[in-house]
DNA sequence: ATGAAAGCGCTAACAA
DNA sequence: TTGTTAGCGCTTTCAT
């Protein structure tokens, strides 16, 4: 509409009061009379009036904007719904989110991690879709930090990650309840943070039971391909297994594959449960798989409320650890061994 | 290590000039003795000067931020794919891009919009999953826009779309080439910029070969379910049919299930063609998905690429519409048809 | 080719 | 409770 922006100036002319006055009014800072607030505001609201957050930014030093830096954000689905998570916690607190990634580039990251810092971010939310320890780059020891899905102790930052032990044990016990005794856990070769611990969870369960653990591990990565390498391993040595806690969806669906191939059913000849939970697979094979729930969404928004702690407190408090307790999600993927 | 960040003073006092001076050397304006400015640049290196963007924005009115606004960013994997493109188009040219998202809500969406232009984003990139004519929020016609996977007629702003015509034209179009006469189109019933064209490509292929459109729509959605309640009605209603053409790849698989529970094999029964080319869906389904492959990552760099025209122009240049003509991605589901 | 000075629009001290 | 005055750290005139 009007050509001019308006400026603060502008709203305390229209208001009669001075810039100072409608600063106070506006951010509820100082003491302003009632009344004048409410005309302020009212004025304000009338023009149109926002406040410019790089002059305020630039005064106050606080610019609102938290970046995001993950190591490969667009490429997995699970990344968006750290994102989000992180977003709509912002949001919730009046902040922006301005996520860059850096494909796992070391150089890459460098550099997007400066344009924050010059940018005058806040804090640093530095999200690994790998959940592998990370050695963080020294510029984050500069700024109030917080890690998701990874963690370093060569830096005193909070971190969040999923409890990939109980991630194990409850997916096991879950099919140990419903009456299965071998059951095979199909994971990865390469080892990780994730990995390690639901085989240790899976194995802790098995043994818990008096069951002996059948571990097939494929070298061909967590996805469905590998589900099926790992699968075919499974009917040629282990024919006899009636269960299998998968490393997660994707590989799942490999091994629904492999079993219609055979002839197996799933899940009354074969019971089956994945990790992730992710929407485009678990919901979406036949029969629906039961699945843990990694809590992508709930550690994005953590780790904005770990930067508001941050944030508040003019002394850093100390850090704060999380290992998550995820949820199993029940579909139709499981059921009791036959005869 | 040191405690106090340093700023343009600092570097001007070590290389013995004035601030203007590294301010020229720095950012290239003026016109700096050649030896000065390699001075200014080793010091400021040497010092690690970064500038403060916010001082620098304030000032000179770039903020070499881009807003991202979608509807839906993190719920589906597509959106990613666009936040990826323009973050790295962006980050070619050294801006950041802050990605909000409103959850398809029209009072979200007037918030963050709000809180970008507030942070002086110097264009707005507004991109929706549903490619669906939108009608845009008018805070958007005071800032350079750029619409992704939409379109609107009431503002002057540049789009890209996917073709959706040549989608349905070329998926059928190499269905026939592969000697299949009835071919079905598996699509959603809901109407829309996405699906309308695909059907009318679809009609317009079946029909300049004489053969004659059979298209099965399902009211429940395009995903695995809505894909097997179509297929259902496919394997009723025309049994005969020896290839599809599904509206997507989620439904595709909805498909491959239905036709395993009857024993109808891809692609020798039956061949497939989606649309989307999800690498969780069209590259993990056995087989392997033939499909259309949607050009979300180039739709985000081609929306940055806009912008740095639209900016980089004191007056602005007309509006460029795009529709992309989309590349299909041979898989394994279509052969020819049994003898 | 270089520098001095003015301000971008706001908030934080400080005074009244 | 309100207003005055300094800047925040830079870029931009405009001199020199």
């Amino acid at each position: 509409m009007s050509g001019k922006r308006v400026g603060i100036t502008d709203v305390a002319a229209a208001a009669g009061v001075s810039i100072t006055t409608v600063s106070h009014a506006l951010s509820g800072q100082g003491k302003v009379n009632d009344r004048t607030r409410q005309r302020v505001i009212d004025v304000a609201a009338e023009l149109g009036y926002a406040p410019n957050r790089l002059a305020s930014g630039l005064r106050s030093k606080r610019t609102g904007i938290i970046g995001l830096v993950s190591d490969e954000v667009a490429t997995t689905p699970f990344a968006g719904r750290i994102v989000l998570g992180a977003q709509e916690a912002a949001s919730d607190r009046g902040w922006l989110v301005v996520v860059v990634n850096s494909g796992g580039d070391r150089l890459i990251e460098q550099r997007q991690l400066a344009s924050l810092l010059a940018q005058q971010v806040d804090a640093i939310v530095y999200a690994t879709m790998s959940h592998r320890p990370s050695s963080l780059p020294t510029a984050l020891r500069t700024i109030p930090t917080v890690l998701v899905n990874t963690h370093d102790e060569s830096i005193d930052a909070s971190w969040i990650v999923p409890d990939s032990f109980t991630i194990g044990t409850d997916a096991t016990r879950h099919l140990i309840e419903h009456g299965h005794e071998r059951i095979a856990h199909l994971t990865i070769a390469e080892s990780g943070l994730g990995r390690d611990g639901r085989v240790a969870g899976y194995r802790a369960a098995m043994e818990e039971h008096g069951h002996s653990p059948i571990i097939v591990s494929t070298p061909e990565g967590a996805t469905a391909v590998g589900g099926r390498e790992a699968a075919e391993q499974l009917f040629e040595r282990h024919p006899d297994v009636t269960a299998a806690f998968c490393f997660n969806d994707q590989m799942a669906m490999g091994l629904y594959q492999v079993a219609a191939l055979r002839g197996v059913q799933v899940p009354d000849d074969l019971s089956v449960v994945g990790v992730d939970n992710l929407d485009l697979v678990a919901a979406a094979l036949l029969p629906g798989l039961t699945t843990v729930a990694l809590p992508h969404y709930e550690m994005g928004r953590w780790a904005i409320d770990q930067v508001a702690r941050l944030l508040e407190h003019e002394d850093p408090p100390p850090a704060v650890h999380e290992r998550y307790r995820c949820e199993l999600i029940e579909r139709d993927s499981v059921a009791r061994p036959r005869g």
